[in-house]
DNA sequence: AATGAATGAGATTTCATTCAT
DNA sequence: CATGAATGAAATCTCATTCAT
């Protein structure tokens, strides 16, 4: 009998070095060498499990985003409108050391996904989810009041979403001059300027 | 007889043949030997005039945003308030060629920022100067009542560059979701909610 | 109870696949993953039934000559003399794509042969076979009156295998040059000239 | 001042040492750190004076080939017609250790060449030369009446190249059964047939 | 016997930097 | 000052071989 491994969970031990070491050194830091040596193989072994290194970068890419959504999946349970929109834009704004972490592969990703196509189309096939989630919130909100109906909300949808990807950017480099609070106000503030005026 | 060279214009020189590679062929195109190419140059003569090739990289990011502000500068004369910062902000977003190019520059940037300090310290001290522009036509526009006085004005300052940085951002990686013209409308319709209710 | 395989039968389907690979893709591709793929087994076999990677490919080499001297077997018989040499040789060329597939093969291996000695001793060792075969036809030819006797048979048997080795190098480094109507002819001259004169 | 080194002559240097790799240990074993070895340089040397592998290559494959023209071409002053036809078939066998390596390379080349397209093209566009040769001195040789007029000299240039292709591969692979003598005398016994008749 | 995971060497290519001239 | 040759490290990818199960 051969030794037997789980396939798919030797590639997400890889993957997760791969994402580990983009959080933690950056996007540049992640050579083929230095993912082998983090999951703690040899650099023969990304052959087995991937066509490429974009193959692995593509994947850190991916998990990253599951860990999001798997994430937000708990902190939007119960909640729902507005109130689950707010949780969700919070979640994405790099608060803490985590996000980011989080962020920095962001915006990490951008800059590759800036230099070629192939990058640029797995990008955009991941940034799908987001934004329908958002949109489809932000649906609900108004279904229930929560948003004046002036409100073109495909509009509204791109709008936070370019605001939070910016914050985020503004957050990571100019940490000074917007702390937390400061984050967590102007996202609020946003929020609130779309209930409906006699609210 | 030491030969005599202008040292300030070499050094342009080189920052410009970076500058124009970057935003040709991005960030990562721009090798120190083909930036020596491009300012017709040999490899040699970097070393004289930058201490490695974080100083040239540096000095093109500098030299993209001094270009910004001098073709401000330009659109800006005549303009006051709310007017001129309508026109600053659609300024920095990548509606043509060029400015997506610029755009592009600015975002592989952001990468290399989150790698390292250095790199970081550069790109803060260049952001001071944007952001006390729009600041003061804020005021200035606040003086003028364009703007209702519920507003905090750093708030919107910061809250208007970061959805004009995420707004560049989406529109490179998603150009078919956030089309020229649909950029314009929401960028004009958060400037037209800064005015004052009764306006 | 160990499990009973045919040793014999399996080293063959592993030729057979590494021959198929060298013909279809060239002897570069023939890496011993390749080979184990094509043959519907994992890597691991190989170990079992062969000493290392040349003792796969000299049995692949063997296999292509063994297959080509099966297919002339049909081809000769009923056959004699100087017509069943015709035949032979012309089965030689590379006149169709199976046989210009067979010719590559031997080319390759003929790179391989000038390398290394273990390759060298193998390669001479296949080689006797169609020789011989050549000389027997040749002989019989001349006992018959087919060939004029001032020719030394050893000489000819020599030169018309180098010719045709010769042109089957050439039909593929330069096609348009020797087309397969010419090749014919050549060769049909060649073995004209074998005649007495008074015949 | 730079130091100023012959570009074209450390071209020629690493390209020799291609060549002396490929004489002494065979195609394979031509790897760029073993060139850059050989010719007393670093790895990144090559990087300055080719665009890649295949060009030290196809450079060493024109230089084995300018070397045994200009050997010719001294062998060749004062002969005419057959006797040089003779003199240029017999250099391009491998009649000595020199001549040896040539063919060893040379078949290398032809390897190579059935792998892809580049290297096939460089071949082809590298026989020319040698096939024009010998079909001018064929004309020459006939218009001086030394060759009987029924041979078609297409037919015999492609005739006697192939043959001492094939004589040639079969001398390195069969040293044994073809001695240098016996390698002259089947030449010159191929080049003796052409005369007319009544010579 | 068979698996296939894992190794680690080695191949090509790229690049920032150094330095003799 | 300026050149551009040269370095050598590092990056990605490939592959024959080994070995625990």
């Amino acid at each position: 009998m051969p030794k037997i491994v789980n396939h798919r969970q030797r590639r997400a031990e890889v993957v997760e070095a791969a994402r580990r070491i983009i959080l933690r050194e950056g996007i540049e830091a992640a050579t083929t060498r230095a993912i082998a040596r983090e999951a703690g193989y040899s650099n023969g072994v990304l052959t087995h499990y991937f066509a490429d290194k974009d193959d692995i970068m593509l994947s850190a890419l991916r998990s990253s985003h599951r860990r999001i959504v798997e994430r937000l999946r708990g902190k939007l349970t119960g909640r729902t409108g507005l109130d689950a929109l707010r949780e969700l834009l919070l979640d994405n704004l790099p608060l803490d050391e985590e996000r980011a972490q989080e962020s920095r592969l962001e915006i990490g990703f951008w800059g590759r996904a800036l230099t070629g196509p192939a990058m640029l189309q797995a990008q955009r096939a991941e940034a799908g989810e987001l934004r329908y989630l958002v949109r489809s919130l932000l649906g609900a909100a108004a279904d229930a009041g929560e948003i004046g109906t002036a409100e073109d909300l495909d509009d509204v949808a791109d709008r936070l979403l370019a605001l939070v990807d910016g914050l985020s950017v503004h957050r990571l480099l100019y940490p000074d001059r917007l702390g937390v609070d400061r984050l967590r106000r102007l996202l609020g503030a946003e929020l609130d300027r779309l209930r409906p005026p006699g609210g």
